[in-house]
DNA sequence: TTGAAAGCGCTAACAC
DNA sequence: GTGTTAGCGCTTTCAA
């Protein structure tokens, strides 16, 4: 900036407040001005934002922690974020939690001494301190996907219950009576209570005796064996399972490939609702009946309300966006 | 900083330097440097990496630009990269290009100007300036999936040209003949150019003719109907195509769609091998046959690459991976 | 073994 | 209309 100031016998000040679009405000002559812009061009000029950051305080970054980002539900939100953002001014630095608690507190950890300006997040904490200190510190954050009990913080989410429940009802209105519901650890997550509770409502609401025997947990991290040791279990004759709710796509095609393995054949054998709606759910066989989430949505309307948060409004933000059940062949809808 | 120095009576630089482990270089007493410790706790001090940024010219953020982050391939790739840099203390900044060489263009300079330690990139421009530019500069980055002609610059991709070879041969193998292409554009991209040449290779080696009425090219904006009207055309009785080779994973998936719409039986009908292979093709129907990437491989190469490269080492570092065939049955493996 | 001081590149308050 | 100056929070000579 010196150079451009020097070579132009101007301040580096007169400099800055062009470049920032200040020079009308500041009433700066729009010859002057033309001359500043067109030494920055010819000099190739780039002003350092972290020199800039420093100053103002701000980075123009965001940061965006997912459980992980290959699972396309995240993918998803990732990129309509992305667009939202940049559109914005902004960029966003992704990382993924792996559902580890201690290593989410780690990364809102990095991402804050990163200085981002604000914070969306899937957060898997059990106890939520990191949560609350931001809370406390005024620091900008929304919470995606999943929100935390009695906690007053902004958050975008979907209606699990909701969700859980349109799931079950089909089920049984395609006549299936014994349902296993399958769910993945760590199971305090809040979508995961939620499409069970949706769950057990259905069954409820429709006089289907509930067992909590068919309700079942598998761990993230060992998802594909947990899957095939439940559908074994379901299986047997004492439970005779004839339909299973999975709680998002990584159970559902764990699910597919357990079904295949098992000899058992969808719908026929056992019918399956999946939460998570991904592309290729479609042409899958048989194509997999599934609660769609409003992805673009929620990536959205998390910036929107992050945005918000970044002027200092202070009014927390709750923001429930609603699924709907993409009907499809694995459950059996040709038999009805 | 200032609050703990003066709080302990030190100086700034005494406090710098136990936070970066030069107290022992310094010989610094281990005593004092223990009551820094304790104190950077107690005031729960977090340094500020700015500030850090524009001393030492180190932002310890890297760049991942891919033409989108919500394609199952580069948010794969996306993964890895994270996981390998997360755990050399770097973060990553991921922005999508949308295969616009400006956007991309405008990336490369944001990402710049966010002072980013170094750039992993798969490129979608034609005239490489932006290329040439960060080569001229020395700063440092790894193209990936794609390379550039005539440009001596690190890149990590895989052997396009035997992906195409294999796929194509394995169509002619199971007794096809007239054998559909569908690449995506741009079309200069390396690996499309590449898996296309592989086709070529495989037709001439096996003594098929080549007829280029029976290669297609759809607009990666408009890929569905795109898709559906190559499809339409290769179903003629003129062209009377029996098997394709699509050229990614976007394109299966829309040919699966256009294929259903069009009331082929897949492999019946038509034939397919893809490019990419995704989870989820292990259970479409029928299950896709697919050239699969070693996709972690390559964002862990690529992280390789790039940190020689930050270390200065000049020598560029071309890498090639290698694909394999996963055979499944979308080329009428069960009529073989 | 420790500290003072300069300065990274920028912006903003306050002159003139 | 334009310039001076004082930092933002840190690291790094250099001196003691």
């Amino acid at each position: 900036m010196t150079d451009v100031a020097k070579s132009l016998n101007v301040s580096k000040t007169l400099v800055s407040m062009v470049l920032n679009n200040k020079g009308d405000e500041f009433g700066i002559n729009q010859e002057t001005q033309q001359r500043v812009l067109d030494k920055v061009k010819e000099l190739n000029y780039k002003p350092n934002r972290i020199a800039r950051g420093l100053r103002t305080g701000k980075s123009n970054l965001l940061g965006l922690i997912v459980s992980d980002i290959s699972n396309p539900f995240y993918a998803k939100i990732a990129r309509s974020v992305e667009d939202k953002v940049s559109k914005l001014g902004y960029n966003v630095i992704i990382a993924s939690s792996d559902e580890d608690a201690k290593r989410e507190s780690d990364l809102i950890q990095i991402m804050r001494d990163h200085q981002v300006d604000g914070l969306i997040l899937s957060t898997t904490q059990t106890d939520n301190v990191d949560i609350k200190q931001m809370k406390k510190d005024g620091f900008p954050f929304v919470l995606i996907d999943r929100k935390v009990p009695r906690l007053d913080v902004n958050h975008v989410v979907v209606d699990n219950f909701k969700g859980g429940l349109q799931a079950t009802e089909h089920l049984i209105k395609n006549g299936y009576k014994r349902i296993g519901l399958i769910t993945i650890s760590p199971s305090h997550l809040s979508t995961m209570k939620e499409r069970e509770d949706g769950y057990k409502r259905a069954l409820k609401e429709n006089g289907v005796r509930f067992d909590k025997r068919l309700v079942a947990e598998v761990p993230f991290e060992n998802l594909k064996e947990g899957v095939l040791g439940v559908l074994k279990s379901f299986m047997k004759p004492e439970l005779a399972v004839q339909a299973v709710f999975v709680a998002n796509n990584h159970v559902a095609t764990a699910c597919l490939e357990a079904a295949e393995q098992l000899g058992l054949r969808l719908p026929l054998d056992l019918a399956m609702v999946s939460f998570d709606d991904i592309e290729l759910f479609r042409f899958c066989y048989p194509p997999v009946t599934a609660v769609a989430q409003p992805v673009g949505l929620i990536g959205d309307s998390a910036v929107d309300v992050l945005m918000d948060a970044l002027k200092g409004l202070s009014e927390t933000k709750k923001i429930t966006l609603e699924p709907s059940l993409v009907i499809r062949k694995s459950c059996g809808e040709h038999l009805v």
